[in-house]
DNA sequence: CACTCTAATATGCAAGTTACATATATCTTG
DNA sequence: CAAGATATATGTAACTTGCATATTAGAGTG
């Protein structure tokens, strides 16, 4: 912004700020569907509604830390692949005061997710439906194995749709999936969760040999054990 | 974020809460180049240094809304393609107080881009220079024929990376790049545009193909006047 | 110790996509 | 009317992807 712009900003009390938010989206994949942990809100507005975990920006943290600081603290966990989503500002999407959130999306290992569903009791584990195909978009719905469809508190609906959007269409280009395995995994446990998250099956020898090329996979040599089949390799993640 | 942390929100003057702006990435090709529009600072900080035009959100005003409003009235821009890009929260990307800035991204066709330097004589046209190839990602730079090469104000160097690497990407499997051309266009205008934002030369058989298929493309049957030689057919965008 | 079952792994081939070279068409200019 | 320049069209090889099929390695069973 300029200078003259800027003396707005100069006088605390001259024109009101807006606060600002992260919130997060906890995202992994769970029985082969992908899933969300969310809290349920105590009081009004939205009391008794299902949210994504977020807490206030402080005025000497970054955006990144305010997103790892909620992270611990509402989810216990105490690393996760994190990426920064997108900025909700509507007006009224907070009917008390103007909140801006700025989204985030966190990726867990099924590991990750169990561990925090432990650390915090208070979580719930949502699986995410999504009604659309391929990167269409559009809204998605989220259901709970006990209390059936929820109904997502502010404007986190939207906040997930974006993040299940973004995620679908990184999954294929990028190295992002491999945030959602464990250090070690299976070809087969790579493309369940590609599956999952795409929302689609896939040709197993296509996927097999598309993922070899692209060089982001490290055979160990190792293989799963306790299989009454063919037990299959165990590869590693390694940048290319 | 749950109501125990909102308590923090509710009293204004128990915790500071940082001021929020958006920082527009005024973008176009001129001269088979991507050029971006800025203007100087006559204040400290980073006074004679160049920035993005920004402005403050207000507390009653969408971010997009605000985003638009600074089209207007810093560039005298009123419509374009506009495109929320990041948001960048580092606690002392300004010296003087907590601001965070939503980024976006305006393309603007060679049309709009001249209309703007016209309307608003302070802004500056500069091309941007891509040191990387495909999307490394990295900083850029930025040149112009009278000043030489330019020092950006505050994180703007990150941000207009942060363009150039979104645009570069969606380029290919999106249709933001006919957010830079005129409603009438050739296909060489098209792919001009194209090897001027991914920073290569593109075959042109095989380019003209791949978008001919797309769909997106619908021969108007009218052709270019005034050429030297065999003129070419003029397209219009048209969703498929 | 065969034999069966299951899934992992490997391979072959057709179909589709893309890159590149080359040919043809259409305009202006001298 | 030939030359020059660029648009447009097409043919072919290289590459990628989808699908079918074969082979391999374990556990379990009689």
């Amino acid at each position: 912004m300029d200078e003259t712009d800027f003396l707005r900003g100069y006088d605390p009390n001259a024109f009101q700020r807006p606060s600002v938010t992260v919130d997060l989206v906890l995202l992994g994949v769970r029985n082969g569907k992908p899933a969300v942990l969310l809290l349920k809100r105590d009081q009004q507005p939205y009391q008794g509604q299902w949210a994504l975990p977020g807490g206030f920006v402080g005025i000497d943290e970054t955006l990144d830390a305010a997103a790892e600081r909620v992270l611990r603290q509402k989810a216990g966990i105490g690393h996760a692949y994190l990426e920064q989503l997108y900025s909700f500002g509507a007006v009224d999407r907070d009917p008390r005061m103007r909140i801006i959130s700025v989204a985030y999306l966190a990726l867990l290992t099924e590991t990750a997710f169990d561990a925090a569903l432990q650390a915090m009791p208070a979580l719930l584990p949502a699986a995410i439906q999504v009604p659309w195909s391929g990167e269409a978009g559009g809204p998605v719905s989220v259901v709970s194995p006990e209390n059936g469809a929820l109904t997502l508190a502010f404007d986190h609906a939207d906040i997930l749709a974006t993040a299940v959007l973004r995620l679908r269409g990184k999954l294929d280009y990028s190295d992002v999936g491999f945030a959602l395995l464990p250090e070690l995994f299976t070809l087969r446990q790579l493309q369940d969760v590609h599956e999952a998250i795409l929302g689609t099956s896939l040709n197993k020898p296509a996927f097999r040999r598309r993922l070899l090329d692209k060089g982001w996979l490290a055979a160990t040599g190792a293989h799963e054990a306790g299989t009454a089949y063919r037990p299959a390799e165990l590869y590693r993640f390694q940048r290319p």
